[in-house]
DNA sequence: CCTATGTCAGTTAGACTGAAATTT
DNA sequence: CAAATTTCAGTCAAACTGACATAG
């Protein structure tokens, strides 16, 4: 499993093993290009989400009483894009959007039951799909990964703008 | 960081903790939309590619003689997206179509010295980034992190169609 | 005949930038 | 006045589907 390439005759004094960088990198693009069909097949059909929608849903989860723009931020998006996004969750009635009195522009975002819900039918779907790559690592690593990986995130929205 | 968030007034008998899975798979999608403006910053104002462009030229450093459906495959993605990253790259003279005697279907890619020219001359501000996320994770997890990844994209280009 | 590669064409989800109004 | 949130509007890279010729 990922072997090293065959050395051929257009590489005149072959090239040294490290000359790929950014294994990192694009080992994530990939990862997140080969998801993105089979996890909107998921979303899509047991609920009819996009993914975007539906990573949306599951940050909101996490933190409720959020704002759009802060949504925006974790998600590593434009306020706009966010907001675009949130619509059709909100006219489908899978987000509420609340007053705050401290501050009139906040407007927090909270799951409706009915969001809650979603989200709960496409745990099924998603986890499957989630279980079948984990499964390629082993159990003892799983935990100790999990928490590599968000550490690349944090350490990813702490880059320089 | 990562804390649980608050459980307030709208989680009426607060969700449970595990409530939302897929924290994998959205974990990737934001760490891929997190890097997309860097990298794309960096290989843009380096060498004048794409990030997609990018990571094709990766890979074919890693694979010479791969044909361009084979590239996508590997890249998760469909021949046609793959032909129309590829072909500025052919244009630009970074890449080389050769003519396969055995089979005249297929058209094996190689770098070409100025492919490999631009890829080395991104080495430094792709590396430097993907340093700063790595940086995160303690180095002695860093190969056993890296071969995890590399597992769970090997598991993915294994799921059913 | 069936499959895979390569190519032409059109389409779309989901990002982006720019700009304006509102609030702290 | 500066900074942040929200919203309207337009744009774009980069994926998609469909169709078709050709090679094996």
């Amino acid at each position: 499993m990922d072997t090293e390439p065959d050395r051929d005759s257009h590489s005149p004094a072959a090239a040294p093993p490290d000359l790929v960088e950014g294994w990192f990198i694009y080992t994530i693009k990939q990862l997140e290009l080969g998801l993105r069909a089979p996890l909107e097949q998921a979303t899509q059909q047991a609920a009819g989400l996009t993914t975007a929608q539906y990573t949306a849903l599951a940050v909101l989860a996490r933190w409720p009483g959020i704002t759009s723009s802060e949504l925006a931020r974790r998600s590593f998006v434009r306020a706009q894009t966010m907001a675009e996004t949130m619509t059709p969750l909100l006219e489908a009635g899978y987000v509420h959007r609340a007053e705050d009195a401290a501050n009139g522009r906040r407007i927090p975002l909270y799951l409706t039951e009915a969001g809650r819900a979603v989200l709960e039918s496409l745990r099924g779907p998603v986890s499957a799909l989630e279980s079948e790559l984990l499964a390629a690592i082993p159990p003892a690593d799983r935990h100790e990964f999990a928490s590599n990986l968000r550490a690349c995130r944090a350490a990813l929205s702490e880059l320089p703008r």
